[in-house]
DNA sequence: CAAGGTGATGGGACTTGGTGCCATCACCAT
DNA sequence: ATGGTGATGGCACCAAGTCCCATCACCTTG
């Protein structure tokens, strides 16, 4: 072979390989039976390199956080004369459309059985939840909302989201994330004037 | 001096000696910048003893989980009759009579000042929080109300919660918590109907 | 009164999460 | 060629948290 291809020096995606091997060994042996240095072995890295992309070991599941700028721009993006709920609802579609699609659904159930599973890992998530909402609250008050509306439409469509999620892991749920997001969102809005 | 009074073996309420130190000190120098040694010394114990009394480091600041029962057995006492979120402005009361007394405020400025500066501490907050609403979720369907309705009063009575609990550790804000709480709580279901 | 049990504490060895610093070495621009 | 760059490896170190055993005043029992 006249040529050699140029080798990389470092295999490429050193994150992504940290995250999926620590999906795996958590969902292996759990996490509180894994070490750093075991996840990093797996990636063919060291715990160095570990720390180096992630701020500690819960946040390796909790990484990019693309979700917050999701909701927050297709809030923005909402029509002008949407209410509340609706820009929300609007946000819920482009969940449904760029982050959990249906080729992502047996991924996502496994990495909600391996954070249910740990307490420490349901505690980054609480927090991960609180974010959220915040990010929510502040999109809808760029739209003008007042500030209190702002608060409650953020916190109902956090727990829209929260049980659509739910139903959507589930095999036997529906398959496109929007439809049982809007429904979700429509049966809290009217559990929401019976109390 | 004829008698010598029999020593306690040990100093009582080490727990609450913990706590009180650790308050002492986080506000002083900061979470992260105090060990665990440093609190049990201060104390008059020992690493060892702190584990003993407290799961972590965190759980110093939220030891007891009073709360929970408190609004839990609220809920239960609130009259028949009550709709959900007057269930729910029941347990303000009770938290008003028996937690968040006039006296406590100062304390719990203090605490709350403390774990705001903190992204641990603010990290089990937010699982608190979790615990705390569904606690309430979980009273609120042992009266009969139907689950989802249960969920959205629960994470109403949450959000009033919390914003009640910041006009009332500001000292130019109300005495009287039970006041401050119910006020929230007809603002926030005022604004759900504008969502 | 003696003997033994109890329970909160002290203390030290050990594992693991997490930080900091420096060395390495292919790639790249000059 | 030469020197800079940047992701990595490796090591020392600290603090959180676990385990296990020793201690010793108090209490019960014979």
């Amino acid at each position: 072979m006249p040529y050699t291809l140029p080798m990389a020096r470092w295999q490429p995606n050193a994150s992504e390989r940290l995250a999926l091997a620590a999906l795996e060994l958590f969902a292996e042996r759990g996490y509180e039976n894994t070490t750093v240095i075991d996840i990093a072995q797996r990636a063919g890295l060291t715990k160095s390199t570990f720390f180096r992309h992630f701020q500690d070991k819960r946040e390796v599941l909790f990484g990019h956080d693309a979700m917050n700028r999701l909701l927050v721009e297709a809030i923005a993006a909402a029509p002008a004369t949407a209410t509340p709920l609706e820009a929300v609802a609007h946000a819920m579609d482009a969940v449904g459309r760029e982050a959990f699609t249906p080729a992502r659904r047996e991924f996502s159930a496994l990495r909600h059985a391996v954070i249910a599973a740990s307490p420490e890992l349901r505690e980054r998530e609480a927090l991960k939840g609180l974010a959220l909402t915040a990010a929510m609250t502040d999109a809808l008050k760029r739209r003008g909302v007042p500030d209190l509306a702002s608060c409650v439409a953020a916190e109902l469509g956090a727990l829209a989201m929260k049980i659509a999620y739910e139903r959507w892991s589930d095999p036997a749920g529906g398959d496109d994330f929007s439809e049982v997001a809007r429904r979700a969102l429509g049966e809290v809005r009217a559990a929401s004037t019976l109390c």
